[in-house]
DNA sequence: CAGTTTTTGTACCGACCGGTCCAGTATAAG
DNA sequence: CTTATACTGGACCGGTCGGTACAAAAACTG
């Protein structure tokens, strides 16, 4: 609603939204009071309304903050190499298991958000979407120096990937085990290897 | 906590619970007031607090509902033969789709419960296994009658079918579109039919 | 310094929510 | 009919929640 016009507003205004990101994602948006988020933060509330219109407005934010986190994280990996995949693929079984298997930042709350309202359905959609296409570009850069065959479709390959990185997560949480997004993360990988160019016929 | 005694209570008991099924799977289960199920029910608070002890155990009922429904429409399929897959698979897409792209009712809730109490965790844990357990049996009565090979594990594709299905629903209900869905439930069953019996080398 | 804008503290509000209570009605058995 | 048990209606309660109001403080601007 209001941005920061200040240093000082700008950091307030960031350890709000870092502070109801982990609240959020460990609770859920609807299972987190403001006044929590104020109290984590160490702010009051006419701060909070000071830049943002309403809790919908900061769960807005807070997703953001996931993508930008995750997004971050991936860039961190030479993801168009198979060996940065496969780091990658491991960073994000340590992270669930760390984090004791609470989901995947962005996914969790997806699912509650696209349950809300439509402003917050779209920005779902968006970042999802924007998750698709960092991976499809990777994808389409192995393809182009010759990792991944001509014939591969880096957008369908990236899509499954996160269909698998998804899938996995939700199990695991559910199970609360990293089993099952290991097996999940293994078979994404060995379906992506499938991909690889044929050297001997 | 209490057992319905008798035919109409019974009846009581099943309309509160299918109207909180339906709700709680629409909004998640914090975004449904009590009152907006016993609206829908038809009942009030007193036989609500009759047969729960409290919101959570109604929970756990819709959870247990939900999953009756899933492995209920499961069993009209011939899982065990690979038309019957397909068959499941569409019927799978077909009901996201009518639904609008709301998500599985089992996967949409348990992210929300597990995050809730370790009571409703553990409730969670047991309808993926009860799920997982249908599949796995629906595998090993495919490589008993030699549909698949020997050295396939029959809990292992239970696993990676599941995961396939709840990270596919997570990106289609994130994207408001059956194509990630689609393509996720395409690639399980190509991963599925990859451990037919070779009949020719 | 004065004046303007940005930021902060906090008391307060109406709405809603989960849960309790109790007085009543139906039902089945003897 | 009597009695015990199962069910039902709805008023009520304490607490919490998202959001507002308003004035004080701090930080820029000139």
């Amino acid at each position: 609603m209001q941005e920061p016009k200040t240093r000082r507003g700008q950091e307030r205004r960031d350890a709000i939204v870092a502070a109801a990101a982990v609240l959020m994602y460990e609770r859920g948006v609807r299972a987190t009071s403001l006044a929590e988020v104020l109290d984590a933060a160490g702010a009051g509330k006419s701060q909070l309304y000071h830049y943002f219109s309403s809790k919908d407005e900061l769960a807005a934010a807070v997703l953001k903050y996931h993508l930008t986190q995750v997004l971050g994280q991936q860039q961190q990996f030479r993801l168009e190499t198979w060996s940065g995949l496969r780091s990658w693929f491991e960073a994000l079984l340590a992270g669930q298991e760390s984090r004791d298997f609470n989901g995947c930042p962005l996914g969790s709350l997806a699912i509650e958000m696209a349950a809300t309202s439509d402003e917050l359905r779209a920005g779902v959609a968006d970042a999802f979407l924007q998750w698709h296409m960092s991976l499809e570009k990777a994808f389409e850069d192995m393809r182009s120096r010759g990792v991944l065959r001509e014939n591969a479709v880096p957008a369908e390959l990236a899509e499954m990937t996160l269909a698998a990185i998804q899938g996995g997560y939700l199990l695991s949480t559910a199970q609360q085990d990293v089993k099952p997004m290991v097996q999940s993360l293994k078979l994404a990988l060995g379906h992506l290897r499938s991909w690889r160019p044929k050297t001997a016929p």
